[in-house]
DNA sequence: AAGTGGTCTAGACCACCGT
DNA sequence: CGGTGGTCTAGACCACTTT
């Protein structure tokens, strides 16, 4: 007999019957997408889970099993299960893959010097679906790594997700952007989509950069999303590519 | 207790425990790395492997879990379990992260036009783990989509583990390169490293890819591994970025 | 019908963490 | 110490594929 872990929902002519696990699964996925527990909050152990369920402790941790290996929980053995959140030092450097040719592990710093709010042209709009014209928050920074710039981000936000965000918010403090968002606004970034071209510095660039207008730069265009797969980040990043690489592991 | 899936082995004063499920993946591992089964064939059923070390099957099955996530195999229900193949279609584009912007999933074609056995550069052979001097075979060779040349692949290979590798051999039949070193020679290749940057084309390549010399070019720099992490193919790529982009998801 | 992987259970014990 | 996640078992039943 097929089952469920919520008796009272009325299965009716659905044709669609998905493992035990797999409903547990998603209504913990909702949960966090709801916010039910914040970033770095612990979840409730396996074993009231189970009960509140009336599953197994190892159909849970099935479930569990797969939001950690998609970077969504993080257990800690005797402690618990946690929220992830971008303030763990782990996963600190997971969206940033500049590397220094030396491999040395310096510290980046993050330098931003603009912060307004525009009109979403056509190519950010369809990036975050929203409508053309929609109000965007466009911020302007530079990343150096050993005092070195080599980052030139413009970083396009839907406005009403993120109010009263300022160059001021910014520049306080010394947590990571994506940080900046959980805390400040609750939007947890859990997977972005990165497209690389190489393409010539233009007058910005090469000034910001400090290369010769043309120089070879390396063009990222990264889309984050939120739960659910929703769009809230599109960014536009020009990387100098000549002390530095840009890693990537293919599985 | 402390258990081992073969009795028989000393455990003597090591310090090193490791869970049985991880004891049986070590050991299938090193069966795939021995060439114990061929790409493409079926290993033992999780039944018949349980009864073989003396284990649950839920134990092997946890083993086989992690490498079907690793790709070293693939699960089939109702069939087995078989070892990944790069002949298989779901493997065939895992390497391939060039997309061309429209979408469109054109076929892409691959025009080897140069081999030979040279010395090792330095760079060559440091990536190789070769000495520097060490024979290696040079492929040349233009990849297009849609009939447009887009990458410069320049690929090198340790000359010993490939006898017999000739500019024919390439060209004859439809598949793959790396499905080729897999049923040519046994190589099977199961992760790589990429690093990439923004360069000026060079005369050659600018020649080759019908832009001008001194426009921009994504510089792909890969380290392909097979079994044990044993680096086996080294290749500079360069690639037109103008109608196509290079993808990448960040989990 | 027989064989395979996929799901699920109920319980055991271990390793680790806090108090 | 009690609570957590981590490993392991023995068995059940289901879904899929082939004979």
């Amino acid at each position: 007999m097929t089952q469920d872990i919520s008796p009272s929902v009325a299965r009716a002519t659905a044709p669609t019957f998905s493992p035990l696990y797999r409903q547990i699964k998603d209504f913990l996925v909702d949960c966090l997408a709801r916010g039910e527990w914040g970033p770095g909050a612990a979840i409730p152990s396996e074993a009231e889970l189970a009960q509140r369920f009336n599953v197994s402790q190892g159909t849970v941790r099935k479930a569990i099993d797969e939001m950690a290996a998609e970077n969504l929980l993080v257990r800690r053995q005797g402690k618990g299960t946690f929220v992830a959140s971008h303030d763990d030092p782990r996963s600190h450097y997971r969206f940033l893959r500049l590397i220094p040719d030396d491999g040395s592990m310096v510290e980046s710093h993050s330098e931003p010097f603009a912060c307004a709010v525009q009109e979403a042209a056509p190519e950010v709009a369809a990036a975050l679906q929203l409508e053309t014209g929609a109000p965007v928050i466009v911020i302007k920074r530079l990343l150096s790594f050993a005092g070195k710039s080599v980052i030139y981000d413009q970083i396009y936000l839907p406005a009403g997700q993120f109010p009263g965000l300022t160059l001021e918010t910014l520049r306080a403090g010394e947590r990571s952007f994506y940080s900046l968002l959980e805390n400040d606004f609750g939007v947890r970034m859990i997977h972005a989509e990165e497209r690389l071209r190489a393409v010539a510095a233009d007058a910005e660039s090469a000034g910001l950069l400090a290369v010769a207008e043309g120089s070879p730069l390396l063009l990222v265009e990264r889309t984050a999303y939120t739960y659910g797969n929703q769009p809230v980040e599109w960014r536009r990043g020009l990387y100098l590519t000549t002390a530095h690489y840009y890693r990537n592991d293919l599985g």
